[in-house]
DNA sequence: TCTTGCATTCAAGTATACTTGAAGTGTTAT
DNA sequence: ATAACACTTCAAGTATACTTGAATGCAAGA
C-alpha cells in the first residue's frame, strides 16, 4: 500500500511543507517518487511518522528524534546510547510534569481568586484577599 | 531596599541582557536610574519577576504575561478578560499535563524494552519483543 | 487544447525568546 | 592616575521548527 502527500497530510494533521521538511532534514527516510517526480510514501513513513507523533508528545527535540532513529538502524551497536536517550528523557519528562503541576495549582488559586473577586463585583460586597501560595 | 542589575540577576538566575530586554518589552516597570545611569530595582520588580518566573513554569508566553499586567493595572476593568486568561491557562496546561503523562507512560515502556535487550545481549539470550502500547 | 489543480524546487521569511558583539561610559582598587 | 571591571546602548545574530512565496511541472477533465 502507497499514499500520496495529501493522505498523509490528513492522516497526520501535518502541512506538505513540513512532510517535505522532514524529509530534507533525514527526519523520514527518503521518499520514492512516481512517473511524476511526485512522493509514494510507505508503510515505512506512516511508522516513522507515528514514532514521531508520540517523541512530539514527549517532548524530543528534532535532533534527538534523529539521533534515536540512527542509533535505532543499529541497535546492537547503539544499544548503550539509545537506553541513556530514552533514560533522559524519561528524567527530564517527569521533571516537567512535576513543574507543571504545581504550575497548574498556582494557576488555579488565581482563577478562584479572579472568579471570586468577579462575583464580589457583581454583588457589590468587599473583594476577597490574595492569600500566598 | 533597591538592588543592582547583578543582584537581581544572581536572584533569579536571569542574564543582564535578558533583564534589559524584559525592560524593554515592557514586561519588567520601568527601572528608575542612579547617578552613573546604572539600572536601580526595587521590590517591586522583585514581585514582578516572582510573577513572571511562576508564570514561565506555566508555559505563558511573553505576550499573555503582558497581558495580564496590563489587565491587573485596571483590575475593575478588566476582571473579564483576565478571569478568561487565567482559565485558558488552567485548561491548556492541565491538557498539556495529561498528553505529557501519556507520553511519559510511552517513554518509560521504551526504556524497558531497550533495558530488556542490553540485558539479553549482555547474558547472550533471546531478545525480548517489542509490546505495542 | 486549455484550464484547473495538485505537486515540485529552492530560497527566504516567521515567531519566540533570548544572546552576542562592538563600542563607549562610569566606578573602584591600587 | 591608571588599570581593571561593571554597566551602558544599539544592532545584529542564534536556535528551533516550521511557513511562505515564486516560478515551474505534470495530469486529468471540459
Amino acid at each position: 500500500m502507497t499514499y500520496t502527500i495529501q493522505q498523509i497530510s490528513t492522516m497526520f494533521g501535518l502541512s506538505h511543507p513540513t512532510l517535505r521538511y522532514y524529509e530534507e532534514i533525514g527526519l523520514l527516510p527518503p521518499v520514492a517518487r512516481n512517473s511524476g517526480k511526485q512522493r509514494v510514501y510507505t508503510e515505512e513513513h506512516i511508522n516513522r511518522l507515528r514514532a514521531i507523533e508520540c517523541f512530539k508528545d514527549a517532548e524530543l527535540s528534532i535532533a534527538k528524534m534523529q539521533d534515536f532513529f540512527r542509533y535505532e538502524e543499529n541497535l546492537t551497536e547503539n544499544i548503550d546510547p539509545i537506553l541513556l536517550l530514552v533514560q533522559e528523557q524519561e528524567t527530564e519528562l517527569s521533571q516537567r510534569i512535576e513543574t507543571l503541576q504545581k504550575a497548574l495549582s498556582h494557576i488555579q488559586h488565581k482563577v478562584r481568586y479572579y472568579d471570586g473577586i468577579k462575583k464580589a463585583m457583581e454583588a457589590n460586597t468587599a473583594w476577597p484577599r490574595w492569600e500566598d501560595c
